[in-house]
DNA sequence: TCTGTCAAGACGAATC
DNA sequence: GATTCGTCTTGACAGA
């Protein structure tokens, strides 16, 4: 990866999430402005051109695989803003992707296939880490019973999760906080 | 230098 | 056997 090319700016996850049309369009200005790609586009199902951080990583990637022998070097890909901003919404939507939707999105995002399912592997784990966190972080009395409620619920959703195994994608989020078949 | 973040690697389990 | 999952670890990177 080339740091140098790197122009991050601080953001949170709530921010993009809560971005409203006007801001969305200023995001997507000068991100494109940076990235060269986007032309202002709102539907989040539309997504189109981002950088490709193989572009940005490809340094690193090829010091790593052309050097002679010797351990392979690592690369990190850095994704855009962009690329976060559309991963962070399909996964506020769906936790789950299809074989389709990711590839959908991969050739939409500029990334490979194995990027977007490690990305919303990732996502769905570092999700599940501060929840329990944030939970034991707090163990009132309310806490405790939302978590005896919780494990109901669990036990609950792992039941009827049997019955679709392998098949996450059948569940939509749909803007709660509850899971429910999309089907 | 230390620490936190995050993409990717590794591993085992489950399914078809 | 291929694929995807969850979980944990590793390695690169940035900021304090």
């Amino acid at each position: 990866m080339a740091a140098s090319n790197k122009q991050l700016t601080s953001f949170f996850i709530e921010d993009i999430l809560s971005l409203k049309e006007g801001k969305k369009e200023d995001f997507y200005k000068s991100e494109s402005d940076r990235a060269d790609s986007t032309d202002g586009r709102t539907d989040s199902e539309d997504v189109s051109v981002c950088e490709s951080p193989e572009d940005r990583s490809e340094s690193t990637a090829d010091s790593a695989g052309g050097g002679g022998g010797g351990k392979k070097k690592r690369s990190r890909a850095a994704f855009t803003h962009l690329q976060v901003l559309e991963l962070e919404k399909k996964f506020s939507r769906q936790r789950y992707l299809s074989a389709p939707e990711r590839a959908h999105l991969a050739s939409a995002l500029h990334l490979t296939e194995t990027q977007v399912k490690i990305w919303f592997q990732n996502r769905r784990y570092k999700t599940k880490r501060r929840q329990l966190t944030t939970d034991y972080q707090k163990p009132d009395a309310t806490v405790m019973a939302a978590r005896e409620e919780d494990f109901f619920r669990a036990s609950l959703l792992a039941t009827v999760y049997k019955s679709f195994p392998y098949r996450p994608y059948v569940y939509d989020l749909h803007g709660l906080s509850v899971w429910r078949p999309a089907l």
